[in-house]
DNA sequence: TTGAAAGCGCTAACAT
DNA sequence: ATGTTAGCGCTTTCAA
């Protein structure tokens, strides 16, 4: 056992004595870019150090490199799966550029967003992502505060809130909506309603007109009473489909939901009401979360590339020249027994 | 506009020159514990430090004062609403404390758990937070490498895993069926069969265990050929409530499945043979996931505190003196209509 | 190839 | 209350 005080890690220089080197040539060894260290030298260090258990004093070194291997990662609720599988991309393509992650999430506060920023600045990552769709009001001080990371040389990368003055990966929503409605057309769906979030959220709003977009190509359109705003939330799809009913189907043979927690809503409205959804009435949604395979019957839904948002996001952050591109991400249209074939 | 290199931040000495004050009085204003700075410099120093955009270089810090601000969260996926449901947790406790998380991800795999370990150790976060049950298998080396964490001053906390000697935040699965047979039983269920997972998970083994011991107490007996092992997954489930349909049903007059999604599978196998779960025959499962109430009928189930768990795994980390503690969660059970009282 | 020495940005005695 | 002076652990000139 070698003497060594307690509470501290061995240093560098505990491993250069140990090895006879200076720590310069410890330090080569150990974490130098330039390999001119003897063979000979090479071995002695890198068994001291790991005779010693050595590892690197990585503030240390960020300190005297002046950077760091982090990377800062916001995210409104972690919990959230749609967040938690960005962050899994993000994880993942960071750690495949030996690159670690720190994440701070925001509870959805602004104020505590640039709170945040300001502190994750501290940490001098290499970049900071910022995930989740900012709700209109000003900006002005959190772009104030990135600007200076910037200005020290920092890279920002954000995801799914287009308007921001960084590399964006975003998703399309119009599109995939639009090819969402074009399937069901050709699924025989021709009477539709459309169950939409507030109007406030660009989210709803781009689906609900891409959609409706994608049935006017086959020349279908909707009357305006099928088309029902409310909560971008389980409840909410379930009283705008309760709403609907309540106005009558006429041949109403397909509800669109902007998201597939509306879409389940409405789902137990039509149970409730007493139809079969699926076989009455079909329905289908939006992002295909996990719970869309869950319900009975599976809803038909267009898969949101999350996963692949957090790697694009890191990909841009780090590797893109051209801040103000923005990445669109192809969404995938999912038929499932919600939406039966119609003979 | 205030002359500075480009591509680095403003450091403390920026902001004391600018202050006209010593880099210690501008420390002290600026980050010190010790309030000793007059209203007036601190007024200056806080002046310069807003007109520069100084932000205090944390690995600086950290080097100087020899310790850092952050701790180390490890899971074995992000993505996966049990672990993002830790995370949230363990992330909302850190900041409580002022400190922030930095995450990595080992994909279950224990070679690069080690690696992510040493990893993280470089960054000398106060403490290394483990989540996820370790799959029985050798674990020396993890041990070790802990060890010498702990050993320069490291905390370490793990979740879900007893077994390490480490301070552990558990839940009790057995307490927690037991409570769900009673529950049920009192509901007037008497006639009982299990879907339970692989022996070789301690989580299946107990919930099993404690459910049948549960209905022990109400003097009620499993015939063995109505307790059948499957994989913990909703294909699993369908599996074995498709064999046990299979064997026949008796008067079982309620399934519980070792877990939620096998409870779903479960579910869907009741349906495909043309029953109604919740009213032919009523189903529960474990773990409350979010899909527990998506699910037609919405399913009766245990609730597992998964963000209690972050937040005590940070506390225990931080604040026990005794490693080795075992500190064990409350589960709560969640009837739902998947388990209507009987008449 | 190697070592001595200076310095990264900050904190913490120690003086004053 | 404030400034001076050493460090913290590591990297990186600069000589040798």
């Amino acid at each position: 056992m070698t003497e060594r005080r307690t509470g501290s890690s061995p240093t560098l220089r505990d491993v250069a004595t140990a090895a006879g080197v200076s720590a310069a040539t410890a330090s080569r060894a150990l974490n130098g870019s330039t390999r001119n260290v003897s063979e000979e030298k090479l071995a002695l260090v890198l068994d001291a150090a790991a005779k010693l258990g050595y590892v690197p004093n990585l503030s240390a070194q960020a300190n005297a490199r002046g950077s760091t291997n982090t990377v800062a990662l916001i995210v409104h609720d972690i919990a959230d799966p749609y967040f938690s599988s960005i962050a899994a991309g993000a994880i993942e393509a960071a750690e495949a550029e030996g690159l670690i992650v720190s994440m701070a999430v925001t509870g959805r506060s602004a104020d505590r967003e640039l709170e945040i920023v300001s502190t994750l600045r501290g940490h001098r990552p290499h970049a900071i992502i910022l995930a989740g769709s900012r709700v209109g009001d000003d900006q002005d001080a959190l772009v104030a505060e990135l600007r200076e990371y910037e200005a020290a040389g920092g890279r920002v990368a954000v995801v799914s809130q287009p308007g921001l003055p960084y590399g964006t990966v975003s998703v399309d929503n119009h599109a995939g909506a639009s090819e969402l409605a074009a399937a069901l057309v050709a699924h025989g769906y021709r009477r539709f309603a459309v169950l939409r979030g507030p109007d406030a959220l660009r989210t709803s709003r781009d689906r609900s007109a891409g959609f409706l977009a994608g049935l006017a190509v086959a020349k279908i359109k909707v009357d305006g009473r099928f088309v029902i705003e409310a909560d971008f939330t389980e409840d909410g799809g379930h009283a705008a489909a309760t709403e609907l009913l309540g106005r009558g189907l006429d041949d109403v043979d397909l509800i669109f939901a902007a998201n597939d927690v509306m879409a389940i809503g409405a789902m137990r409205a039509l149970r409730d009401a007493g139809l079969v959804p699926g076989r009455d009435l079909a329905v289908a949604g939006f992002d295909d979360i996990s719970a869309a395979t869950d319900v009975d019957p599976a809803l038909t839904s267009v898969g949101v590339p999350t996963r692949a948002m957090g790697l694009r996001a890191i990909d841009l952050a780090l590797n893109s020249e051209d801040k103000g591109e923005i990445v669109w991400l192809p969404t995938a249209v999912v038929l499932r027994e919600s939406t039966p074939r119609r003979s």
